[in-house]
RNA sequence: GGGGUUGUCGUCUAGCUUGGUAUGAUGCCAGCCUCGGGCGCUGGAGGUCGUCGGUUCAAAUCCGACCAGCCCCA
């Protein structure tokens, strides 16, 4: 038994330390040279490019179409939405000077698009025969992240994708909202197999210059939420100082109405933090860049029939589909490969050596449950291809019994602060809509209103701030 | 925004209090041994001790600044 290798932290003792020892040794993640940024390495991007394909396929079949922006934005367009720019200010990096000499006018690196996007879709809308206008980019944004960096979950640069729409009326607009909140749902929730809460953020929480905004929340390990996913209805806040207007078929003209909608690679950490376990990373089956890891066991004598059988194998699996991969490194022991697709996380593994091979048949092991099971070489297919569904699904049943164990409700502030020491989790309350009453929450508890539902539960009483008595149900939660 | 803490071969680490030759493991390379849960043996390479400056005959060690990581609180 080697020591220092794998996951040297238990996920229930140091979530914290387990978190960033599985990013950094399963080799999805390193830290660079420069505070707060990350270099993803090529088993993270293999999982964001999967991730990726899956919402381009989504985007497209919804008639988006992909472009590209520059990263610099010039201070004038960035200024010209007040609430946008106030919001994003403090953590705006500003590029002043080129070689030697200064820059005539400040050029922000994109903390998001909003504003160069809207600058030139001005110059490209005129009638209504232009819209809808729906776009989505595929980049990455910076903001300063100084403090409280978290690999995945917080940095200053991320990938992710922004997209951006221009409608004729608002009522289109609010439905393209809800379009794109529903792809990023079934997204998260039937492929990265992680539960989540939907509904709008408060004016406090809103996007910074939107009229408002959905999202989806998710509840990771150790009771904490996490921002999975947000859709915004900009209304005409951007159209206004952008002056995108067209005219319409009475040949009137109008401001049009505007969405913006994103998803990072955060979900990428949402994955680890949730899934996860001592032993390290458990990938959902449909975004693993491997799904069947295959490791043949053999000593010298039988190491050309194994590695043979097991390329055989692996042949048979991919002509299913199947994402397979043989293991068969030489300088590592069975023993060692198994340690370490175990922390990497596939799904499934297929131990095969000369002892199977003679009794036609493979060992089959699943990564979340740990079971074990022999099959026959004929029912490899079938048997793979189901053990993997039930994975898939096992995943999410899983998170979904821990969401809604550790989705609570209360009456009182002293319960709500004494819900979110003992366990975390969500806690559904009362809400008079106050602002100073969400204020006095956070002061007291820490915790955010993370979502008004789309679906109250209706078990209102009254204000967990004022006690005033008409009230909505929101769902508060300490987060990331 | 406030506070704390850490930085030594690729990785983990000893040494720092009390200044004087850099410790061990793992990984890497070569060779042997074989592999059903991080095998074993032999030999070898690998270090501007985070960076810059100061104190000193002498600095990983003492002092300062900076850079980077982590944690706690707002």
């Amino acid at each position: 038994m080697t020591k220092e290798i794998g996951i040297t932290v238990k996920k229930s003792n140091d979530f914290s330390d387990w978190y960033t020892q599985c990013v950094l040794k399963s080799s999805i993640a390193d830290y660079s040279p420069s505070k707060g940024f990350i270099i993803l390495r090529p088993y993270g991007y293999a999982i964001w490019e999967i991730i990726r394909e899956l919402l381009d396929d989504e985007l497209r079949k919804t008639g988006h179409k992909n472009g590209f922006l520059p990263v610099l934005i010039p201070e004038s367009l960035l200024t010209k939405e007040k609430d946008h720019f106030d919001g994003f200010m403090p953590e705006v990096f500003w590029v002043t000077k080129s070689g030697d000499s200064d820059l005539g006018e400040k050029l922000a690196v994109r903390p998001t698009s909003e504003t160069i996007a809207y600058s030139m879709f001005s110059k490209w809308i005129s009638s209504y025969r232009d819209l809808p206008l729906k776009m989505n980019f595929w980049n990455s944004a910076l903001r300063a992240e100084i403090k409280s960096t978290k690999p995945l979950i917080r940095n200053s640069e991320f990938l992710w994708q922004e997209g951006h729409t221009a409608h004729k009326d608002e009522n289109e607009a609010d439905q393209e909202v809800r379009v794109i909140l529903d792809i990023y749902k079934n997204l998260i929730e039937q492929f990265l197999a992680l539960p989540t809460l939907s509904g709008f953020k408060t004016e406090k929480e809103k996007f910074v210059g939107a009229k408002y905004t959905t999202c989806l929340e998710s509840l990771m390990a150790d009771g904490k939420a996490l921002q999975m996913a947000t859709s915004h209805h900009l209304g005409q806040n951007f159209s206004k100082p952008f002056e995108i207007k067209f005219l319409n078929k009475d040949t009137v003209e109008q401001f049009v109405w505007q969405t913006s909608w994103g998803i990072s690679w955060r979900v990428i950490g949402a994955i680890i933090m949730v899934h996860g376990d001592d032993k390290g990373l458990i990938l959902p089956p449909k975004i693993s860049p491997t799904q069947v890891i295959i490791v043949p066991i053999y000593k010298d004598d039988s190491k050309a029939v194994v590695k043979q059988k097991a390329y055989e194998l692996e042949q048979i699996l991919k002509d299913s589909k199947i994402r397979a991969q043989t293991d068969d490194r030489d300088e590592y022991t069975s023993g060692w490969k198994f340690n370490d697709w175990e922390m990497k996380g596939v799904p499934l593994r297929v131990n095969v050596g000369l002892r199977d091979i003679k009794e036609n048949k493979v060992e089959l092991i699943r990564r979340d449950t740990k079971e074990r099971f022999y099959v026959t070489e004929k029912e490899l297919v079938n048997q793979t291809l189901s053990t993997l569904e039930k994975i898939q699904s096992n995943m999410f049943d899983r998170a979904k019994i821990h969401l809604q164990e550790n989705t609570r409700s209360a009456t009182t502030l002293e319960e709500l602060l004494s819900l979110l020491d003992t366990s975390g989790g969500f806690v559904a309350c009362s809400w008079c809509g106050k602002r100073e009453c969400e204020d006095l929450v956070k002061e007291k508890t820490t915790a955010d209103i993370r979502i008004v539902p789309f679906n109250p539960k209706n078990n209102i009483s009254s204000c967990i701030g004022c006690g005033k008595q008409e009230t909505i149900e929101v769902y508060f939660g300490r987060a990331y």
